[in-house]
DNA sequence: GTATGGTGATGAGTTTTTTGCATCACGTCT
DNA sequence: AGACGTGATGCAAAAAACTCATCACCATAC
């Protein structure tokens, strides 16, 4: 797309922060590039950028400008994409933005089935925190986003929310195991292994300690979900997860318990899938919307564990 | 702006439906437009116009795309609208389309209003029929429209409906004109004048002689307004309007008197303010559209007459 | 039938625009 | 003070866009 092009070089402009460093990006010289932005700024009557020492950066006029470019860009390829799926076809790109954490499992097995149909829909998946992922979809980076937590902004469309119980799990032949709910109390004095970065988990497990006024005996703290299974196989442990729905649809350790956490000790999370309000998605990203939907539906009876 | 200029020749194209006059309009030669188009369509990699020995004309994928530019067109402005107003002058340009029959009295009363507070901002009013208004809407090409009529497409946001109900009116001499409503029953037989082209209110008349199976004694029918009030001064026919709110703010004859018409007789009908969904307003048809609604609120309770 | 007037497409040459190189002027950091 | 980074600018070359003349096609009119 010949015009786009142009306004996509001020994209990079933004972005990179430096005219050099953008046209090096661009594969143009910094010359053409400069010039392309002082005739920009002509036509628009007013600067878009601020000259610094160090670079250039947007202007209050340049961010409602790039603002528009970027729904522009993204506007046009929804466009292109649906006049792709004219011709019977359905070619396209689907881009994702999701917590590492909610981006295994039950999204690749999700992609693959979708491709299994449509094998000329390619997928980008970012694993991001929750801030970078709404900063995507502010700039239209990104088509559909899972995002961990209660309040979102009011410039984000909820396609639709999961809820998530905190789970508890331990051995089997721990004392705790044989219950059908668990209360904070009972795991005082008991070892826990906590996951770390893990922002929505960890948020729980904490506003859950800090509502009941208890403290957790932390063992050990991971990254890893696999390496806290495994290492609860070995030691009488307590670890958390989320219930699997989206996030790991593999097989669990059969030597291991999954046991809710009580409501009135820990708040439930809520996974929201959404995407940017007031645009319209491509058509490669608004069916698998559909098809996540219809799925998640299909499994919310059975599956809590 | 000039990558917009290569999209508006499209847009031009599409609405000429030949090339060569599209050129002329353009002041290009029909070579230069035929090679845009045909690049165009390389790069989107479909056709968008179809060939025919007449002209060309757009197809489905060509109908997709002139909707996209359209909106970017209009959201072009609207940014640059918005930029010019960072600067502390408000400046721009409010299109408006409304039947014939809305677009005088109050909003010329509001428009100028508007301008004396912000005089470098211009208006375009057309008086258009009620399906061009909406089609002007589809198409970009209004920022705001007053619409009569109760079924909308859902493609429009109604800022403010004001209900309106049929009024009539005669001599202050005439036998019904002491009563607090009219029925249609009572008419029957009196000697009426009846509106033309006015497609609200002569579709609400005829909506309610059809719901009650009564037919009026239609004596006369103009288009012009006044001259209806004019001749009912001079004999005893009973004339139809709806109420001055947004149609006549201009002073009404003493010698007659208008009563509502009961509303089992004859349907209410809506004026409707609306806009496109989902596309945000320049500053300048943002704010008067503001002024439109404060005004209207303040006006309600009194005015019914 | 064929002539005429309309349409869009195309090749060659010209004009306009854009790009690249070298260089300047200005800040910042060492 | 020197080295390095930034964006801006004059001038020549390259690229893109435009214009003119012409073709092929299709309707309609005669």
């Amino acid at each position: 797309m010949r015009h786009l092009t142009h306004l996509k070089y001020i994209d990079v402009v933004a972005r990179e922060g430096s005219i050099r460093k953008a046209a090096e990006k661009l594969n143009i010289t910094s010359t053409a590039l400069n010039r392309r932005i002082l005739s920009l700024e002509e036509e628009v009557g007013t600067a878009l950028f601020e000259r610094l020492s160090s670079g250039v950066r947007l202007n209050t006029a340049g961010e409602l400008f790039i603002q528009h470019i970027r729904y522009q860009m993204t506007d046009l390829s929804r466009v292109l994409s649906q006049i792709a799926d004219l011709s019977g076809v359905r070619r396209g790109h689907v881009r994702i933005h999701a917590s590492p954490e909610l981006s295994s499992g039950f999204l690749p097995q999700q992609i693959a089935a979708y491709r299994r149909e449509f094998p000329s829909v390619s997928f980008d998946i970012y694993a991001r925190k929750t801030a970078d992922t709404l900063k995507a979809l502010r700039e239209f980076e990104t088509d559909i986003a899972l995002i961990f937590g209660d309040s979102l902004p009011s410039d984000v469309h909820i396609a639709a929310s999961i809820e998530q119980r905190v789970h508890a799990f331990m051995q089997k032949t721990h004392p705790l195991a044989r219950q059908k709910t668990l209360r904070l109390q009972e795991m005082i004095g008991q070892p826990v292994i906590l996951p770390q970065s893990d922002e929505g988990l960890l948020g729980l497990i904490e506003a859950g300690q800090t509502q009941s006024h208890l403290a957790l005996n932390q063992a050990i703290s991971t990254d890893d979900f696999n390496w806290m299974l495994n290492y609860a196989c070995r030691e009488p442990v307590i670890g958390f997860h989320l219930p699997v729905r989206l996030l790991y649809a593999r097989k669990l350790p059969d030597e291991l318990a999954f046991i809710p956490i009580d409501e009135r000790d820990m708040p439930g999370g809520l996974i929201h899938l959404v995407h940017t309000k007031g645009r319209v998605l491509p058509v490669a990203a608004a069916k698998f919307l559909d098809q996540l939907l219809q799925n998640l539906n299909q499994r919310f009876p059975e599956e809590t564990r």
